[in-house]
DNA sequence: GTAGGGTTAG
């Protein structure tokens, strides 16, 4: 076994005594010594000498290390030397292979590519496995020319009929960007399977082509579970995740098991569209399956408990983990501060670091929501200051637009100013926006038309801008530019988004549109709500209009209030759920501020949790209260 | 010994 090698000259070890105290070893002992031994051509050398003076088997050897530690070395040879050594063990190609493996998936996948030079340099023919973690690395590195050296390679070896060589170039070429390539390799592709599709899938979903996604999905002969996964947070990811449900009710009437990733993905989609129902059962079958272990399964049930308007659940999914992440902890901390509980979000941050967990950039901005909606100037202040200083993390422009947010909310407006004049990179539409929501908050004109003037450059199609200069307007009294503005959206087109609710009751959806009567229960609605409005009335409430842009007349104004589809479908929960239980609402838009008043009278009338969840964060209705303790 | 889908913000 040694004579190959036995021509070869073995360097003298500078060690003597280590190798006599070797000598009396087992050769257990040795082996494991040596897989602690070397990590040069020259201490392997020493290894080498070691092993032939023990007379133990050179394949005790860790062939791998061997491969690596020689690699882009001299002794690239003498590695070969070894590898023909033990050959009848394992062949030299798989060996290399082995090495290229660990270089294309561990942290230098360039280095892989090199090897592969390398043994092209040394005459070792590349087998379909080398070729696969080349192109592996090339996947990695996104590196599209060596990319296309590798299929040329895979041509001329003739492995054209390799279907996971030939799944891998497709892959590569799609996630290089080259779709076209992509695409026509796998129309000529003489056979495809499952996986060939689920390729094309994901990535016409990553590069935004969720049509050609689903035609491809329509199409495919079979489909598994990683078929219908892919389709479903495809749509999620793009925010649809009404179609994600709607696919997931397809794969099960399809009979296809969900597995983790699809509970991830489906739960995902829960979260998006409050579905609480649905993300409850498919907790059951999380936890009847055995997933209950899956930090990414709890991550996202934390956000769909918080979403979903249960705070409670979320945090005893959250204390039930074995393992947490910094996705657990920021998810907790940014769910707490959308229900405006941003004591405890703060809590929970101390006690991360205390776990000795490293926060990251989405952490702060859960904090920074959290100091922002309950109006802690200061603390977010220490923050913002206290994420470079203590650990690192450059603020992204949403830390920028939650610290204007901040300050301007709190009536800082010039400050908040001159925040953004003050930022390292160009201010975005959010940043600008949170300046103007506040301008109306604390009645500035000035600072809104300020905003306006950027927010019409940046994204002159938004109505959300426009309907809320026309309110800063109306409120001041200044009509003119109310009908200024309202003809400025005219136009450009620009069309003001109808505010819709919705509520689930009994799995069913209930949507609202603000005004329309399209709901079947429209006549009960609106007569239950008149009787409302007595008892409302004598508790001293009256209506807001200021809220209504139109120009008409007052009692035209109450009714427009009344129809709000927040209204709508608070009216219809308490006359289609058990007394007692809360009430859950969603609404597209920020919550106005006359429902936000009525809703208040309302839990203390009706004695129920209303729990409303509008487009910034959640409002909680008790006893006359809300929970953002009208800071909003 | 080789190929495909997943978590927190917005």
């Amino acid at each position: 076994m040694l004579c190959a090698l036995s021509s070869f000259p073995i360097p003298q070890s500078p060690n003597r005594n280590q190798i006599h105290h070797v000598k009396s070893q087992s050769s257990e002992t040795l082996k494991i010594d040596l897989l602690r031994s070397f990590s040069s051509p020259f201490e392997l050398r020493q290894v080498h000498a070691q092993i032939v003076k023990t007379n133990a088997p050179l394949s005790i050897l860790p062939l791998t290390r061997v491969g690596l530690v020689c690699a882009f070395t001299p002794s690239f040879h003498y590695a070969q030397q070894i590898f023909e050594c033990v050959e009848k063990q394992k062949p030299e190609t798989f060996v290399w292979n082995s090495c290229l493996k660990a270089l294309a998936e561990g942290d230098s996948p360039i280095d892989a590519i090199m090897l592969f030079y390398r043994l092209r340099q040394y005459d070792v023919c590349p087998d379909t496995f080398i070729c696969s973690s080349v192109l592996r690395a090339c996947l990695n590195l996104l590196d599209l020319s060596n990319g296309r050296i590798l299929h040329g390679v895979v041509e001329k070896l003739g492995f054209r009929s390799n279907l996971y060589l030939q799944n891998m170039i497709v892959h590569l070429y799609a996630s290089c960007g080259e779709m076209a390539e992509a695409r026509l390799l796998f129309e000529k592709m003489p056979q495809r399977d499952v996986v060939t599709w689920n390729i094309m899938i994901a990535q016409l979903i990553k590069q935004g082509d969720h049509e050609g996604a689903y035609d491809l999905f329509s199409w495919m002969p079979e489909r598994n579970v990683r078929s219908w996964t892919s389709m479903i947070a495809g749509y999620v990811q793009c925010g649809k995740a009404k179609e994600a449900i709607h696919l997931f009710a397809k794969m099960e009437e399809a009979g296809v098991k969900c597995n983790e990733v699809t509970v991830v993905a489906v739960l995902a989609a829960c979260a998006d569209l409050g579905a609480l129902d649905l993300g409850m059962r498919i907790h059951e079958y999380s936890n009847q399956h055995g997933f209950k272990r899956n930090v990414r399964i709890s991550n996202t049930l934390i956000d769909m408990y918080v979403k979903c308007g249960c705070l409670e659940e979320a945090c005893r999914v959250f204390e039930e983990m074995e393992e947490r992440t910094v996705v657990s902890w920021s998810a907790m901390i940014g769910g707490l501060a959308m229900h405006g509980r941003a004591e405890e979000a703060l809590r929970i941050f101390s006690d991360m670091s205390q776990v000795g967990i490293e926060p990251n950039g989405v952490t702060f901005i859960g904090l920074l929501h959290a100091c922002s909606h309950m109006g802690l100037i200061n603390e977010g202040r220490r923050f913002f200051a206290s994420m470079t200083r203590d650990y690192g993390i450059i603020p992204q422009i949403e830390h920028y637009g939650c610290m204007v947010d901040l300050l301007s909310r709190a009536g800082l407006l010039r400050e908040a100013h001159e925040f953004i004049l003050n930022m390292p990179m160009k201010p975005n539409g959010v940043v600008w926006g949170a300046l103007l929501g506040a301008c109306r908050v604390h009645k500035n004109v000035e600072m809104a038309e300020e905003a306006i003037k950027h927010l019409l450059a940046l994204d002159p199609l938004n109505d959300g801008y426009y309907v809320v200069l026309s309110n800063i307007y109306a409120e001041a009294g200044r009509w003119e530019d109310t009908a200024r503005v309202r003809k400025f959206m005219k136009d450009r087109q620009v069309k003001k988004t109808p505010g819709w609710s919705s509520i689930t009751v009994d799995g069913v959806v209930h949507e609202f549109v603000a005004g329309e009567e399209s709901h079947p229960d429209t006549e009960q609605i609106f007569q239950r709500w008149e009787e409302l409005l007595e008892e409302m009335r004598l508790k001293g409430y009256v209506p807001n209009t200021s809220v209504v842009l139109l120009d008409i007349e007052e009692g035209e104004k109450v009714k427009f209030v009344s129809r709000h589809s927040e209204k709508l479908a608070l009216v219809f929960g308490l006359m289609n759920t058990p007394a007692g239980t809360p009430i859950r609402i969603m609404k597209n838009l920020r919550i106005c501020e006359d429902c936000h008043s009525a809703f208040k009278l309302i839990s203390a009338i009706v004695n129920r949790e209303i729990v409303v969840r509008d487009r910034n964060r959640f409002h909680c209705f008790n006893d006359n209260s809300c929970s953002c303790r009208d800071y909003w």
